[in-house]
DNA sequence: CTTCTGACGAAAT
DNA sequence: CATTTCGCCAGAA
């Protein structure tokens, strides 16, 4: 299968209510793809998308600089995700717990790699 | 085909 | 902490 923007856009959409991930996480899951590119690919999303784009932050938690950053941060609020006093996103509180046994299989990922990058994410 | 444009991030300073 | 440097790619023009 082609890397493209659609395999960002599918990944993200794993990404639950009231969970976050950063553009390097989603990135991580994805040969070939930059935290860049991830975030990149989001831009092109309209405000109406279903895809849940307001979840994904950078990797210190803060929310990326532009027009529409006030927007994300009461999505975020509205879903439950805490701040601390500096403005930024405590991930570590928040932080999505990988793609579900469907998105693994139906991209034809092996589990146990998957299972290892995820629990990077931690660390 | 070539050029331009971005929601990043780890490491070094 | 704050800044700087440099790597990387899909898609639109």
């Amino acid at each position: 299968m082609a890397i493209n923007n659609d395999i960002i856009f599918a990944l993200v959409d794993e990404v639950p209510k009231g969970q976050v991930a950063s553009y390097g996480m989603i990135a991580s899951l994805l040969p070939g793809v930059g935290p860049r590119q991830v975030g990149s690919a989001l831009g092109k999303l309209g405000e109406r998308s279903k895809t849940p784009w307001h979840r994904i932050l950078q990797s210190s938690g803060a929310i990326a600089d532009r027009v529409g950053a006030e927007r994300q941060r009461c999505r975020l609020k509205r879903e439950g995700i805490t701040f601390r006093k500096n403005a930024a996103v405590d991930i570590a509180a928040h932080r999505w717990g990988g793609p579900s046994p469907i998105w693994i299989a139906a991209n034809e990922r092996d589990p146990l790699e998957i299972m290892e990058i995820v629990a990077g994410w931690g660390r």
